[in-house]
DNA sequence: CACAACTTAATTGTGCACAACAGAGTTGTA
DNA sequence: TACAACTCTGTTGTGCACAATTAAGTTGTG
């Protein structure tokens, strides 16, 4: 193997790992913020997507967060017995669960209103960076994505 | 507030979710490839940094990985029970665990040696891009450490 | 209508991650 | 030397994440 294909593995491993890192950095940042307004950051993702639309199905809520079920029903039932918000059966499609937030849920929004801009300084970032590193990943994650259901045989 | 910084905070929200996201994707990208070597992705970073050291404490292994016992110990213990390391305490120094590599640990090195080049292919990444999005992961890092450390009040 | 195929959530089991705490060992210093 | 402060690992409890399975409900087709 050629030195520098050797690099470009080292590289590989060293970028896995940064975001591996990152990530949790990140949940670091959001932990003590969050902790005031009780939520932890994945709940605090769940909540921005119900601000945003009011209502959700666990179907959908799982679409708009890359989230399966297993995830989800605990996390939701946690956001329920928190009284943020309350978890119904359509009346429609029994099958479906449909998320809804409560007039406390809504409330919540206010004292969430100024945690974006605390981590936003956080970063050290500029908007441009920002920028380009959504742009980024959201370019990895779209080629994984890909990749592995490419790897899976479908029916 | 002006339109201009709800922009910056909703970029912020997304640039968030966007390495959530992107972090569990490697995750599902590495999952069926570690699988063959029985190894999770946190195992195999650990077997990395010992096919690279040989021989670490627990304390070096959290500092490199940058995870604390809580997380390492069953780690380890797991790797221990599949043959691949040996935990002993130091005789120099009886509070430190010194882990080592076993025979069959080092021997795993050889069938994982062509696990990075698989996930390169997934990333659909050049080395110019890998290389910056790197440097932007360690400096979002090395920002967000900072402001973590510096919020919180030294004894 | 009957029944197979599909959809949607929930459950169970495994593993990662961290906070808080406990306990044994070490070191510096009065 | 005695003892306080510190270091290092481990344990417990909480929560996230996913795979595999189960159960209930819906839809399409003979």
């Amino acid at each position: 193997m050629t030195t520098a294909s050797e690099e470009l593995l080292r590289l590989d491993n060293q970028v896995c790992f940064a975001l591996h890192a990152t990530s949790r950095a990140f949940d670091a940042t959001y932990r003590p913020l969050l902790r005031d307004l009780g939520l932890t950051y994945p709940q605090y993702l769940a909540m921005l997507a119900l601000w945003e639309h009011g209502t959700l199905t666990v179907k959908e809520l799982g679409l708009a967060l890359r989230l399966d079920s297993g995830t989800l029903s605990p996390l939701l039932k946690r956001l329920e017995a928190a009284g943020l918000v309350r978890r119904e059966r359509s009346p429609q499609d029994e099958r479906s669960v449909v998320v809804t937030l409560t007039a406390q849920g809504e409330a919540l929004r206010e004292k969430a209103v100024n945690v974006p801009r605390r981590i936003l300084a956080s970063t050290g970032l500029s908007e441009r960076e920002l920028i380009e590193l959504r742009r980024s990943l959201e370019r990895v994650t779209a080629a994984l994505d890909a990749a592995t259901t490419e790897a899976t045989p479908r029916p």
